[in-house]
RNA sequence: GGGCGAAUAGCUCAGCGGUUCAGAGCGCCUGCCUUACACGCAGGAUGUCGGGGGUUCGAAUCCCUCUUCGCCCACCA
């Protein structure tokens, strides 16, 4: 009984990869070794310098896409290969609360027991979606386990955990203490479906054909002068002006500038006002202004002392500040309205073609409404800085390279950051009021009356963006702010792998806070890898329906196959394009490969025996270098040569190298050439069997390594079998040493030779 | 409107500071179920390396320009 027979002839990951992954969990191995006790344990001293990553925290509410597939085969490739390179590794998941994504999710379901949030009441709904998260948030850490991901589940976080939570708190706390948070009104992007503020990160901008109505404004006093024409994207607007502007050196108005128009529909006199904002070349050159509902036209309206008219609810439905005959329309059709009856009054002078880019709302696309709201607003400038002097300073790197000009050009332009939220769930802003003498007080503990009169207070009723919490995990993570021996060990971490839409969410964010409350970089190396899409290049996504389920490519071929195609089909930055309605096709590299591999293994196990003469090292029996015949010491150097070219491409992040370069060593060289060559001596035809048995074990052993980080399953599985006692021989391949290069193996008059005799 | 990047076999992409660089995988064609693998083996075809110009003995590889895509930023109403 040779034990290549205990293999079957086809790969089949089914069950193989589950029950492997729990005994690795099991046994302890996805922790830091400074963790383990027992033999595992690490000698004495310090156990060197240890890597860190943290998991971007996939909202509670998520489901397993490709996206999360591609990110975490990623990271977990670079943990496993430095955990076999001896460093204490640390991969730390969690989840994310997520504030909008997941209060939507759940005032969805209410809607379909005909409920809203709001007959529930705050209490009763906050416990709604802690029901709902408890029930249903393990669901997407529990698929990264069938994807392989070596994480520390014992260091599992949640963004509004108690720990967390003292940490949001702790920051908020410091911050306002230091004059860093203020509460302002302002113009904020207002989403009129989640009903709340948005920072202008989450407003993203959507180039959109529009156009640009010219409305012609009376003079009042002067019947025969001809209108004022102002030119605006948004009529229903000006229901709220309150002057119209000009630059002050405008020819054309320059007289007009004091006297006043009678505003249409509203029938209210505003004034023309000059102000150097005023572009003469675009439109008209005269502005109507509407401090309330547009940013520029705020400032303006600051210069000038102007009111500002909110003419809009909070569902962007006209307001009682709006004449009667428009109240209660949604703003779309207060549009056509307004429109309507400017027509009618001969007052449109003419409409034109105008593209510009709207925000939109980051979560549910719903167009933004720019809106005077109180709100609370970071202070960014002096966060910003340090942030911007480490990646000057190379403290910070990032992968692809030209992400740090976008990072440093979003730092050196920085607005602050609007971080209340008109949501329930999330971190409730603690600062609390005093009705009786006006107090205003941010506490680290929950206050019930006012430090100075005595009186009641009550809390601010809004929550933070969820992006203040997510901020602060690589350190929160782990226990700060208390002085744990995991922030002291763990912190910083090393790198951070994440797409490049949170560039400006998070990982900027994330740089900032680590250097304010920790005093350095949360990590030195940015790694940001593209997007998934479909064949029409378009992002995979629910929505569109063009979405792959990694677990059902799990399911077909195995987390090594979807793995191995992701990250050989990857390099550095660039998207990755696959088709999901032909899975088949886009995942054949990977299941080939892992197939082609399973037999490569089968082969030699039913034609070695359990143990074969060592290769190196002062064994009794080790094979001499007399012994080994051209293509032996060909395939030797080849080795050699793949383990330089996987490390270095593992250390570069180049992992697609690194995957090709295994592959082309365990396929093109090891199976197509040296196998062939060696049967005879194997099957007894020629001498020298035992040689190559102890060649090919020594080779495939190293090559099983090289791959394992990028192939988990598979290679333990054969490593298991394969295994040869002595040096280099752990418990599991998770363990086992990364393969070291050695001069002595390099042979190049091997490879010439051999070379050679290919052609 | 600014800034950045990309255009290489049918498809997805490597190669880019000038010497075997015209490659890989998938697909395609022709043979093979040769005792590890048909998710395989042996062999084969395919590209004036987006267009134009320039530097050079020599350019996918450097420079300029055009075209087409993509990304980031932006208060032109």
């Amino acid at each position: 009984m040779t034990r290549g027979e205990s293999l079957s002839p086809q790969y089949d990951p089914t069950g193989l990869e589950t029950a492997l992954y729990e005994k690795w969990e099991r046994e302890g191995l996805f922790r830091p070794r400074s963790d383990r006790t027992g033999p595992d344990s690490p000698p004495d001293g310090p156990p060197g310098r240890p890597y860190v990553i943290m998991m971007p925290p996939p909202n509670v509410t998520a489901e397993l896409h490709m996206g999360h597939g591609l990110n975490n085969a990623i990271q977990d490739v670079l943990i496993r290969f430095e955990r076999m390179r001896g460093r204490d590794t640390l991969w730390v998941p969690g989840t994310d609360h997520a504030g909008i994504a997941t209060q939507n999710v759940v005032e969805k379901l209410l809607a379909n027991e005909g409920k809203t949030r709001f007959e529930l009441g705050r209490e009763e709904f906050v416990s709604r979606v802690w029901a709902h998260v408890k029930e249903t948030g393990s669901t997407i850490l529990d698929q990264l386990r069938a994807l392989g991901a070596s994480c520390d589940w014992q260091r599992a976080y949640f963004t509004l955990d108690e720990d967390l939570s003292r940490a949001v708190r702790e920051v908020f706390v410091t911050l306002y203490e230091k004059g860093l948070i203020y509460r302002g009104k302002y113009i904020i992007n207002w989403c009129p479906r989640c009903l709340t503020a948005l920072s202008n990160e989450e407003a993203e901008r959507e180039e959109t054909e529009g156009k640009l109505w010219h409305l012609r404004y009376p003079l009042t006093g002067g019947r025969d002068e001809p209108p004022i024409v102002v030119a605006t994207t948004r009529p229903e607007t000006m229901l709220g002006d309150t002057a119209v502007a000009v630059h002050p050196e405008d020819p054309r108005y320059r007289d007009l500038v004091g006297r006043d128009v009678l505003l249409p529909l509203a029938d209210r006199a505003i004034p023309i006002i000059a102000d150097a904002a005023v572009d003469p070349k675009f439109g008209t050159g005269a502005v109507k202004v509407t401090p309330a509902h547009d940013p520029l036209d705020f400032e303006i309206g600051r210069r000038h002392q102007l009111p500002a008219i909110d003419v809009m609810t909070d569902r962007a439905e006209m307001s009682d500040a709006a004449p009667l005959a428009f109240r209660g329309l949604d703003r779309l059709e207060a549009r056509r309205r307004v429109i309507d009856e400017l027509t009618r009054l001969g007052l449109v002078e003419k409409v034109e073609a105008h593209h510009s880019a709207v925000g939109r709302c980051y979560r549910c696309d719903t167009v933004v409404e720019p809106r005077l709201s109180d709100q609370w607003f970071v202070s960014m400038r002096p966060l910003a800085e340090p942030a911007l002097q480490a990646y000057r300073d190379g403290k910070v790197r990032f992968l692809p390279e030209h992400r740090g000009l976008e990072y440093a050009l979003w730092l050196e332009n920085i607005r602050d950051w609007c971080i209340s939220r008109q949501l329930w769930w999330g971190h409730r802003i603690p600062v609390w009021y005093c009705d009786g003498c006006g107090q205003v007080a941010s506490s680290r503990t929950d206050l019930t009356q006012c430090g100075r009169c005595g009186g009641p207070v009550r809390q601010d009723p809004d929550v933070l963006d969820t992006w203040f919490s997510s901020q602060l995990v690589p350190f929160s993570s782990l226990g700060w702010p208390d002085h744990t021996p995991d922030l002291e060990r763990f912190y910083p971490g090393d790198v951070l792998v994440t797409a490049p839409e949170i560039l400006f969410f998070w990982v900027a964010r994330m740089i900032m806070a680590g250097l304010e409350f920790r005093g350095g970089e949360p990590f030195h190396t940015v790694y940001l890898h593209g997007t998934v899409r479909d064949t029409q290049h378009r992002k995979m996504s629910k929505s569109l329906g063009n979405g792959i389920d990694p677990l059902d490519v799990i399911a077909r071929y195995g987390a090594d196959a979807l793995r191995y195609t992701v990250v050989s089909g990857l390099s550095v930055g660039t998207d990755l394009i696959l088709d999901p309605d032909d899975l088949e096709t886009s995942f054949a590299p990977g299941r080939n490969f892992a197939n082609k591999l399973w037999n490569l293994g089968r082969f030699i196990l039913s034609n070695g025996e359990a143990r074969v003469r060592p290769l190196a090292g002062d064994h009794p029996d080790v094979v001499r270098r007399s012994e080994l015949t051209l293509v032996d010491r060909w395939i030797i150097a080849r080795c050699e040569e793949t383990v330089r070219e996987a490390t270095a491409a593992c250390e570069r992040f180049r992992l697609n190298d690194a995957s090709l370069a295994v592959h082309r060593f365990l396929w093109s060289d090891l199976a197509d050439w040296y196998l062939e060559a060696i049967k005879p001596r194997l099957y007894g035809e020629l001498p020298g069997g035992e040689v190559a048995r102890a060649v090919v074990t020594r080779v495939f052993d190293v090559a099983l390594r090289l791959l394992h980080p990028i192939m988990p399953f598979i290679t333990e599985t054969l490593w298991q079998a394969l295994r040869q006692p002595g040096p280099g021989g752990g418990e599991s391949i998770m363990t086992a040493p990364w393969p070291e290069s050695d001069r002595r193996a390099a042979d190049p008059e091997a490879l010439r030779r051999f070379a050679a005799l290919q052609d």
